[in-house]
Parts: C-alpha cells; structure tokens; sequence
DNA sequence: CCTTGCCTTAAAGTCGACTTTAAGTTGTAG
DNA sequence: CTACAACTTAAAGTCGACTTTAAGGCAAGG
C-alpha cells in the first residue's frame, strides 16, 4: 500500500556529535576529524551544529572495527572509495584483509627474531660493561652491517593493542 | 715497566662525524640527535667539529643494535644511566630484556587477535554493502563496546621491521 | 539579561625519532 | 682570492591520528 509523500523510511538526522560519539566509543573531535579529512561526508548542519543519522553510526563503526585491525585511516578510505561502485562490501574487505594479512605475517616474524636474539641476550651476555659489550656488538654487525651502503632506517609501523579480545 | 706521561693507551679522538655514521650505519644527524638528547656524552670539538674515538663506535654499536630489538630511546638511557654505577651491563640487558619480551608477549597476542578475526572476516563475510556490514558491526559492539565508559585511544607501540635476520 | 552547556572553526600542539633547512665556520686546493 | 667540501647551530618540518586551544555562536532556563 503507497504512502503519500514523505516518510519513505529514509533516517532522520537527529543526532548530535556528541550522542554519536558516546554510542560508538569515540571522542568528538575524532569524528569531526574523519569529516574533515574525507572519511565520512559532511553532517548537515541545524543551525551551525552537526545532526547524524543511523548511517553514519554504522559507517563509524566500520572505521572503528577497521583500526582496531590495523588499518589505517587511507587503508580505510580505499575501502570506502577505492573500489568500483559496484563491487561488493565483502569482497573491498577481502582485498584489503589479504594484504593486512601479510603484513601481519611479517610483522610476527621480525617479532619472532627479535624475541630470539632477546632471549640470547638474556642468558648469553655476560659482558662487565657496556662498553665491552658494545665493542663485541660493534665487531659482529661490521660483518653484515657496514658492508650495506645506506640501510634508510626503518619507519613507523603499525601497533597492534589488546583491544580485540582473542 | 713504566713509561712517562702520555700514551696511556687511551684512546684517541680521531674520527669525524660522518666518518663514524658510515661505520655504525647511521645518518650524522641522528649522531648529533643522540648527542643533544644526552645519549651520547657530548664529543670534543676540534676546531669546532666533533671529534671521535672507538669507545664512541661501541656505544653506537648498542644504541643501534638495542633499537633493532626495539627498545626505544628512552629505554636506551634507562640502560645507560637508569642503574646503579656497578650493575653489570648482563643485567642490564636482562632486566630491559625482560620487560620487552613481556611486551612482545603481549603484541604477539594482539596479533594474533588480529589476524583470527582478519581471516574469519575474509571467509565468513557476505556483505553486498558496507553499510549493511556497518549495521552488524555497530549491533554487535554495541553490546560489549558501548558499555565501557571512555577506552582512551590505544597510542603508539613498537614498529618491529625485519632488521634482524631470523 | 545573563549564565550554562553544547556546539562551531582554524590553528597549533602531541608523541618519537629523526631529517631538513638556513645560515654560518673551517680547512684545503687551485 | 675563490671555491669547495665538510662541518657547525638552532629551528622547523615529517609522519599519523588525533587532541587541545582560543575565540566565538546559539538555545534554553532562571
């Protein structure tokens, strides 16, 4: 049965920023932010402040699961915007999961070496003074090290907390 | 047998900035950065330019190889000078080593985490739209997200590239 | 009318570990 | 003398993801 005009379910922006923030765990100026670096468009305003709909909890939302992964926020801009229109929800997260994945896997295993050489040091070192150390450090890694021309060293990864219960 | 004053074996400042970062593997300016942060003690000048000798490569050596096990510069002091003078560089270590392995622990967790839900993501979801997946997100967090009060933003951890072979 | 509380904006600050820049100095070679 | 390379300094910039600050707007309540 058609209903006149109007009311054709579409969600009603009544939220405030604040409301939106509180139901999906963020700080306001978080949400202000993803607004103006391009993630989520921009709120229509009644008179001057920022009125949300359900949709945009159900986007935030999307951003919160995705950092909590690991993503970044341009990871996450390419799955709002870096596909076809058409392609499917499940298969942006596909791509996206397979690449995240594999980092991953690199990322557990330098941990992996790193634990190992800790442990080493743990029970291996039995140097007095640092200095002593250091001359033994200095005289290995010439090996390896000072034979590469310019390593550039390594940047800022990504940072995995518990926030997601295992 | 005694020989007269001088030549103590000590050793010589002989060595230029850039002469060292070649050695050690680092840019001259994260030298001078160590320097000005006091983790280096400040070197002597020669005609106002920083002058070098081997103990300088050795405390190098263990900043660097210290920041490839990740520990971060602040650590790096605590190794240096957060001891009482006569604790021996082993323990040092093991009390440092210790503490990163824990936070390793703890990562690897985190990880892993990740990695169990990025995988059930790829296999299990259907979505056609993002905000249908957003819908079933923001429900299912709701329930044990919505109920903690402020969770503070998980910052900056540790970066762990593949710097060390395994 | 005034206060209160929530909102707005642009701009600057934060964290860590450096790098880059600008302006200047020193020693050596031609 | 000039050029050049290599050094010096303080200050500012970088990256990412925000937060904080400063200054102001707007509606409701007393």
């Amino acid at each position: 049965m058609l209903i006149g005009r109007g009311d054709l379910n579409v969600p009603v922006p009544e939220l405030t920023i604040s409301e939106v923030a509180r139901q999906v765990g963020l700080q306001a100026s978080a949400i202000r932010y993803y607004e103006r670096i391009g993630l989520l468009p921009r709120a229509p305003r009644m008179s001057g402040q920022r009125r949300y709909d359900t949709t945009a909890l159900y986007r935030l939302a999307i951003i919160q699961r995705a950092r909590q992964l690991g993503f970044t926020l341009t990871e996450i801009r390419h799955l709002f915007f870096g596909f076809r229109d058409i392609t499917r929800a499940s298969e942006r997260w596909r791509t996206l999961s397979q690449r995240k994945l594999a980092e991953l896997d690199d990322l557990m295993d330098g941990i992996k070496a790193v634990r190992g050489v800790l442990k080493k040091l743990m029970t291996k070192c039995r140097c007095d003074t640092l200095d002593q150390c250091g001359k033994g450090i200095f005289q290995s890694t010439n090996r390896d090290v000072v034979a590469r021309p310019l390593p550039a060293s390594p940047r800022h990864r990504e940072k995995y907390a518990k926030n997601l219960r295992a």
